[in-house]
DNA sequence: CCTCTTCCTTAACAATTTAGTAATATTAGC
DNA sequence: GCTAATATTACTAAATTGTTAAGGAAGAGG
């Protein structure tokens, strides 16, 4: 659910205060240096939107933004540039390169951040069902975290409980491993102990009883989607 | 039926830039390179929208909208002032010059793109405008920044106060991040604190009573249309 | 032009909620 | 019944929001 953003420039400085920014906004984000690695990353990582700066040692961003387009894999993927001056941009080489937007620095993150959601909102579009899922008597809405009971009752779920009971039932009757859970809510590098899922499932059961979440000894948690 | 743009710039990359864009996305686009031009040639194209400079040689920007809105001709015809700076356009004499809209340089197509695609849905559709929303038990009028209650009694919110709860109800039961909330209602390019909001809410609370405003912690806030 | 009022914004501190951990109790399956 | 895994609880830390107050900006009215 949530975006996977790479970012491409070769100021360390503006690398971290993106990366510092972005995630603060929940978007997993990977970074590399140059045009090369960036075309590198792109492939690996498979991020939703890229953001290149346009001047770059190695290989420069209009290149690379050619490049990252003409891979299949990555035509779904949307290019905003970054540049120092608008008029550097005006050629219309870089749009000609796949550019969907750009943006001039000095970056201002809101303008920023505002411009990134947009193109999710446009790209998650399509997927709108996604945000209600209806399953096991639960309609789970991703939009106000709140879930709402066959006999009309609704329960706002904190952040953590609602983003774990949603992944469950995204997948009802599949079994989740504790780090599997770990991996896709609390993300690749934060490091919480095990036992706080189930404390947190604990919670869940609490306010929605218990026989939603079925347990699998030494496997995991799961859904029941009766 | 595709719509007719006229561009007025004194600068040549500009308008080769804009003229590009749009006729790659389907306008009829002709241009001139200063207001006394401008004026000549909206006269014989009758274009839907302008895109005006302020500041040009021979008649500026905001003495040449004057003329044309005073054109019976030309008044339904859109005015979209193109300007460096944001203060530069002294927003009372542009708009009482016939300004619809104003987008600051440097142009970045997509905004550009879609501010002009939204004017020319709303010419088209006669715009439905949604000027007085009714909801959870209030009646929430945009034209006079007044709450009336289910009682009848009916309070007047400042502005801010206003656009904040106006902004909620049009989509009530859902979240809207304080970051939404500024970009929407202070705009892309102000920076102000995002705890602002919450004092704004506090406010709103404060004259419609608890329950209108629903929290959700690390998400933001809610219209409760219960 | 001045005064008074209202509104906006920020900062500081309080209050609340949520997250995470560890310790202990309980359970399921062998 | 043993044992490993999970449930539950209680506690602390961290994060988030509520609330108040103060200063300045903007506007109204004289």
């Amino acid at each position: 659910m949530s975006g996977k953003i790479l970012l491409v420039d070769d100021d360390d400085d503006i690398i971290e205060f993106l990366t510092y920014n972005l995630k603060k906004e929940g978007y997993k984000v990977k970074s590399a240096n140059n045009g090369q690695k960036g075309i590198e990353k792109a492939i690996s990582f498979k991020p939703d939107v890229i953001l290149m700066d346009v001047m770059m040692p190695i290989l420069d961003g209009i290149e690379a933004g050619r490049q990252i387009k003409a891979n299949p894999d990555l035509n779904k993927t949307h290019i905003i540039y970054l540049t120092a001056r608008a008029e550097e941009f005006s050629e219309i080489s870089a749009f000609e390169a796949g550019a969907d937007d750009y943006i001039t620095k000095p970056i201002k993150p809101r303008a920023l951040l505002s411009r990134i959601k947009a193109f999710f909102r446009k790209g998650f579009e399509k997927s709108a069902e996604e945000d209600i899922l209806n399953v096991g008597g639960l309609k789970i809405n991703r939009l106000n975290y709140t879930v709402t009971k066959i006999d009309g009752e609704s329960v706002v779920l904190p952040k953590k409980e609602f983003q774990l009971l949603f992944q469950l039932a995204r997948k009802p009757d599949n079994v989740h491993s504790r780090s599997e859970l770990l991996q896709k809510i609390w993300g690749e590098d934060v490091y919480v102990v095990e036992r706080t899922v189930d404390v947190h499932i604990r919670k869940v059961r609490e306010k929605l009883g218990d026989g939603v979440i079925k347990t699998l000894k030494g496997l995991g948690y799961m859904f029941n989607s009766q």
